[in-house]
DNA sequence: ATAATTTTGTAGCGCACGCTCCAAAATCAT
DNA sequence: ATGATTTTGGAGCGTGCGCTACAAAATTAT
């Protein structure tokens, strides 16, 4: 059924990732794409289509990698404070020990690339949207259990951890610190802080 | 001393922070740019120097007439908390009339252009450290007035505040309406208030 | 072996990019 | 008026872009 092909697919998506993740969907070449994923030019176009082809299908690859995964595995705990804590936790963790700062493809391409191509920013908000539902989930579990107080909302309190999350991606871009990052997530999570009863003799974790 | 400018240089400036607004540093050609500004080629580059010059100078301008007015005017009232409160509110608003969905052009720029230019993320950031300052500065003063509880941190909350100002920037980008927004802002908001006494009846006397 | 099918590398198409050269046009001081 | 100086528009430089045509190379089915 004709020749095979010389390199394996996944992992030339990976390094396309890596390229779309550190320069931008524009400013990404095909042939710097080609170069790094260690393929021809004409290898690229006939395995994923053309240039948009590819970086939608980077972006599923990152989404499933980046975001999915670790939504996944935090949730797998059953302690929805300490899923969303962690999770906070590892975004900050991440950005600081990339030397290059990428931030996070999604929010780079929300916005870069989602509000010059509709059918990407529907896919970019859906991921967004993804993240939101992982918060709202964990909120509410974490409501019904009587980890928070019962006057969360936990719709209202999801979409202000999303927010935060875009911030602190946005700020580790700009070359922020840990303190500065860890500023902007602090007050969002001593929203999930049970009201202290007066007389606390030894505060116990939460 | 020479043939006289035939254009307002202040006026095609204004136009050219349009162009960088809706479509980004890289995606905005310099025929584009003149052609919006209604000059020629050549009187471009002998008024501005280069594209990326005009684009420093077009950053300047918008952090100016943008962010800077609007700190100035709200801080004139004298009422830090409704200052930050309003702060907010605007930016939600603006946000949402948009109809180009354009969010804040120092946020575009700090995720697509700062990360490749230096000199240029650290302008950015420098302006993004402005707004902080603002919220700092008003949060001092509220805590000084004893309009929020001691226990605020005003170095932290500014922090936060500023994440969320571009939590929302980024989510009004991607099309969210007036609800997610302001999802995001209200649960910081709420840090502003002073914890109510515990009332035993109507009659509350504190 | 032969034919059919697919992948690969090279070369290059047409185009838009940032930027510059240059002469005509417009304004100043004298 | 004259000469100096600056702005203006058009043409065009070299380069890199996304993408493709084409034929050699590699594999399977017969």
């Amino acid at each position: 059924m004709g020749r095979l092909k010389a390199f394996d697919e996944d992992r030339a998506i990976d390094r396309a990732v890596d390229r779309f993740w550190l320069r931008g969907y524009e400013a990404t070449s095909v042939r710097d794409l080609a170069e790094r994923m260690g393929i021809g030019g004409t290898s690229l176009y006939n395995a994923y289509g053309d240039k948009r082809a590819l970086f939608i299908t980077a972006l599923a690859r990152y989404a499933d990698r980046s975001m999915r995964e670790r939504i996944a595995r935090l949730e797998k705990s059953g302690r929805p404070k300490q899923a969303i804590r962690a999770f906070l936790a590892e975004i900050i963790d991440r950005s600081l020990e990339d030397p290059d700062r990428k931030g996070c493809l999604l929010v780079n391409s929300a916005l870069d690339v989602a509000p010059h191509d509709a059918a990407i920013g529907r896919v970019v908000a859906d991921y967004l949207g993804e993240l939101r539902a992982f918060f709202r989930r964990n909120l509410e579990a974490a409501r019904t259990a009587g980890l928070v107080s019962r006057q969360t909302d936990p719709d209202e309190l999801a979409g202000h951890l999303l927010g935060v999350v875009l911030g602190i991606r946005v700020l580790a871009r700009t070359g922020a610190d840990r303190a500065q990052l860890e500023a902007v997530a602090r007050p969002a999570l001593r929203l999930l802080d049970l009201p202290r009863r007066r007389a606390p003799a030894r505060s116990a974790r939460s």
